[in-house]
DNA sequence: CGGAATAAGCTTTTT
DNA sequence: GCTTATTCCG
């Protein structure tokens, strides 16, 4: 494995900012809007939190700024970068409390701000609660079961894939049959159902005072089309930042707009190449629009110096998007020296490419990078699965970002939904699944228990259910009461549940390290009612993030999806399983615009990237997750991507199969032994794979 | 009515 | 492996 230069290492530069970042950070508002279309690693983040700073200095306040961003990470990174510029302002020590930006969120954490200030006016409930999107297919579930669709010789699309419909249809404003057409072919004969299914989603949430993420951004929308809150809104705000704006689909394009009058005080900032959200309904037309959409048309400045990556492995991703199909015109440069070519590295299977990313993992930590300077990116969660069981046999710590959620385990939610359920009575869901815990209430009884208003006080049980029912209305009642304190009153939660947790899952043992994980992660909110609505906006990232502390003090590996890893950069990248199949994904090479999003997420990929970038490549696969194949292997090629003009770019090799390691292949269960360290095989069975 | 056992379909990416 | 529907038994 080669080694990195620790020479070769650069940073952005915080204060100086070459020309086009200044033109950028101090275009005068007065003028009319502005778009900057910055490439990847072309201190995009440096120059918005510049332009913040810059617009405070020039006299605006800080809470009539409004900065929208599109994850919660990076409101985070926005906040503390806008801090520190503006302590240097002040000449204030380092060390002080940064400034704080009022207004800085996701499009769904402000909109859910400024609807619990305007609920009064426009007869939604102050206390609305916001599902999250476990709670609303939840909820999906419930309506489709009601409503009778699953009955019948005919299968009806699952609770989750009438939300992801749903959902669809709200963030494009399209019509359902245009949409089934397209994407859900197998669903059109359903339509009318599916219509008559939605509307009875929607009674439900309303009846509950529940808003799910798209009803946030509706909401919103419909009270920026009523003149007197809109009106007061647009006056909050004398500045609006939108950062990723290519990645904004059609309801939040229209909320931009309509934040402004004719979109003065915006500044959008995005990159066309780096658009990898149209499933989500995101589309590239809004960025490549945006400025014609404004009046006076918006300013278009351009920044293409990267500061991030080498020129090798940014003249790689070059190569890679000359192949691609129309957008902004733009070519990376750099002045960094040259640095070591890219590697495709060539694996037999994906336990030996396991092997060979952990090797080269730690050879690289030998030379000084440590692990969170390194990252493992893959298209989707279960590409990881080969990897973390090598990690976790080597004992290499790391942090998984993106996939199946801790919040979305089974245990944590009906841990969760007793909480919720305290908090609010008439919570529906949390009700529904907390009463079926109880040992002889089933759907039935639960069912009897909604349609009394879940008031517990007037509830009968059944008579099998009556000693399991007493004492969840005694822990309920203890909760209310707020005696407990907390993280007290979790704790109860906990010591109610943990029999029932015992007798419903066979691997209790481990749900319940789980929840002490969530003990933990409590004991850093206020209180329970924080707790659980801040929970539903901002679940913390990744499965170990804040719930496992401890581990920051250490050094981890990262691993993440595409996805997850956006405005991210390490100085080591390795990128799995970039192979047909994969990178492009089987489900999304479908359509010409489905292949490019694919292209653009492996460009994505490929320039987080600082000072070494390694594709990996296995032949075989076992692919268990296919239908139809079974356990057999499949032989895969590289990406069709790598074309050979890009593939001038890199140096190829190929991984010997590991070494000492019949250990690694995943369908050898019998390597507990050896001295090896003892690997929680249950974690990763329960895992994602 | 409740619940265990069985059968069958379904699996990307995220706020 | 997960969820969901169905069947059968107490």
């Amino acid at each position: 494995m080669s080694t990195p230069r620790s020479s070769a290492i650069h940073r952005a530069p915080a204060l100086e900012l070459n020309a086009e970042q200044r033109a950028a950070v101090a275009h005068d508002p007065a003028a009319g809007p502005l778009l900057v279309v910055a490439g990847a690693g072309t201190g995009k983040t440096a120059m918005l939190a510049a332009r913040v700073a810059w617009l405070v200095r020039s006299g605006v306040e800080l809470r009539r700024i409004l900065l929208v961003t599109f994850s919660r990470r990076a409101a985070q990174e926005m906040e503390r970068r806008v801090g520190r510029l503006l302590l240097e302002d002040l000449g204030a020590p380092a060390h002080l409390p940064p400034p704080a930006l009022p207004w800085c969120g996701t499009f769904h954490a402000v909109a859910a701000r400024v609807l619990r200030e305007e609920a009064p006016f426009i007869g939604l409930a102050n206390g609305f609660t916001v599902l999250d999107r476990g709670d609303a297919e939840d909820l999906m579930g419930i309506a489709r079961q009601r409503a009778g669709l699953a009955e019948g010789d005919r299968r009806f699309p699952l609770a989750a894939t009438c939300l992801a419909i749903h959902s669809r249809q709200v963030n494009t404003q399209r019509p359902l049959a245009d949409l089934l057409a397209r994407a859900w072919p197998w669903c059109a004969e359903r339509e009318a159902d599916l219509a008559r299914l939605f509307e009875a989603y929607g009674a439900a949430k309303r009846t509950q005072h529940a808003l799910d993420y798209d009803d946030l951004l509706l909401a919103w929308w419909h009270l920026m089309r009523t003149p007197a809150p809109a009106a007061r809104i647009r006056a909050r705000f004398a500045h609006v930042l939108v950062d990723e704006l290519q990645d904004v689909n059609r309801l939040q394009a229209d909320l931009v707009h309509a934040l402004t009058a004719g979109g003065a005080g915006i500044t959008a900032v995005g990159d066309d190449a780096q658009a990898i959200y149209a499933f989500r309904g995101a589309s590239v037309e809004h960025i490549l629009g945006f400025a014609g959409r404004c009046k006076p048309p918006a300013r278009v400045l351009r920044l293409e110096r990267n500061y991030r990556s080498t020129p090798a492995i940014l003249a790689a991703s070059n190569a890679l998007m000359a192949d691609a199909a129309e957008g902004f015109a733009k070519q990376l440069w750099s002045r960094r020296a040259d640095g070591l070519r890219p590697r495709l590295a060539t694996a037999a299977d994906e336990a030996t490419q396991a092997a060979g990313v952990a090797e080269a993992v730690l050879a690289a930590r030998e030379t000084g990078l440590a692990l969170r300077r390194q990252a493992v990116l893959f298209r989707s969660a279960p590409h990881a699965a080969a990897l973390e069981y090598e990690l976790l046999r080597r004992r290499i710590p790391f942090v998984k970002y993106g996939g199946l959620r801790f919040f979305e385990s089974a245990h944590v939610k009906d841990v969760l939904a007793v909480l919720r359920w305290a908090d609010n009575p008439s919570a529906a869901l949390a009700a529904w699944r907390a009463a079926r815990l109880v040992p002889g209430m089933g759907p039935a009884a639960a069912r009897r228990l909604l349609d009394g208003g879940g008031e517990r006080a007037r509830f009968q049980p059944p008579r099998a259910a009556a000693a399991g029912w007493r004492a969840l209305d005694a822990l309920l009642d203890a909760l209310r009461g707020g005696a407990l304190g907390w993280p007290g009153e979790l704790q109860a939660v906990l010591d109610w549940y943990r029999p029932h947790l015992e007798r419903l899952h066979a691997d209790a043992r481990l749900r319940w390290a789980d929840l002490q994980q969530l003990l933990a992660l409590a004991s850093a909110h206020a209180g329970r009612e924080r707790f659980v609505t801040e929970l539903a906006l901002d679940p913390p990232a990744a499965s170990s993030d804040e719930a496992g502390a401890p581990l920051h003090d250490e050094d981890y590996l990262i691993l993440s999806t595409i996805h997850s890893a956006k405005g991210q950069e390490w100085s080591a990248v390795h990128l799995l399983n970039v192979v047909d199949g994969c990178l492009p994904a089987d489900l999304a090479a479908g359509s010409a615009a489905e292949l490019e999003e694919e292209r653009r997420l492996l460009y994505v990929a490929m320039t987080r990237a600082r000072d070494q970038l390694t594709l990996w490549a296995p032949q075989r696969f076992f692919v268990t997750q296919q239908r139809g194949w079974g356990d057999r292997h499949v032989y895969a090629l590289p990406s069709r991507f790598l074309t050979p003009a890009v593939l001038e770019h890199f140096d190829l090799d190929s991984c010997a199969p590991a070494t000492a390691a019949p250990a690694a292949a995943p369908a050898a269960p019998q390597d507990a032994e050896d001295g090896a360290p003892p690997v929680d095989l249950m974690a990763l069975l329960r895992g994602p794979a």
